[in-house]
DNA sequence: TTATTATATAGTAATAAAGTCAAATATCAA
DNA sequence: TTGATATTTGACTTTATTACTATATAATAA
């Protein structure tokens, strides 16, 4: 996508449905506040399981399953020693993202309080 | 947040649950291809909801209840003319968070080409 | 082998979201 | 006022998603 704006991105005229379920697939992996809780969480450093089931307070079969979606969407490398399974930060793209959500979500609340008092 | 990363953001050592749930619910508004789909043909300019309703082919009742959610997040501003609504971009982060999905995107389904063939 | 620990998965119930149809509202014209 | 057009809203159905419980797998130790 999507067209000229900051950042000097691509502007494209067609966007085929395909396309734009795939990025709308991306989108509803970060929708979740546990997913967000284990990525803010994996942003200082790889983690095993047990550790990120302490860290966010979640159930282990929890916290395993939000694991396996964000492994499958490739924003989590998973990496196994002995018993234990350690997670990282796959694409830093997430950082970004959640950068850019903060940005907006900040203005907009800003622009909320101000019309609603 | 979230960490020191491209862009200079800034590191947050604790993250809300209520902060991440409130950025969760953003990725959720983008998490609907047909949502993006408006968004996209917004991105060229204001546009009445006729005229959203033929470009995306989805029934009026759908394309007025996503616009309706797209405007409840601050994405998009509403004007009255007359007998018609006019939609357009009123947050323009969206193209950048876009952007920035394509491009992780494009890199992941690289990496799974070449690993699956 | 059996037991133990760490992790993943299957089944399930509750919740939420999307899409459809019909009705309601709003604006204008006759 | 009545009728037509544009848009929104409510009720409902279908489909997805979450989180829970219990079970399964995998690796190691005894």
């Amino acid at each position: 996508m999507w067209r000229i704006g900051t950042g000097g991105c691509i502007v494209k005229k067609e966007m085929s449905f395909e396309a734009l379920e795939l990025i709308a697939s991306r989108f509803k992996v970060l929708a979740e506040p546990m997913r967000l809780k284990l990525l803010h969480e994996l942003s200082s450093g790889e983690r095993s399981v047990t550790e990120l089931i302490e860290a966010t307070g979640a159930s282990q079969a929890n916290v395993s399953k939000h694991l396996g979606i964000l492994l499958e969407a490739g924003l989590v490398k998973r990496r196994k020693d002995k018993l234990n399974a350690y997670y990282s930060i796959a694409d830093e793209s997430v950082f970004k993202l959640c950068e850019v959500v903060c940005g907006s979500l900040a203005e907009h609340l800003e622009t909320k309080r101000k019309l609603v008092g």
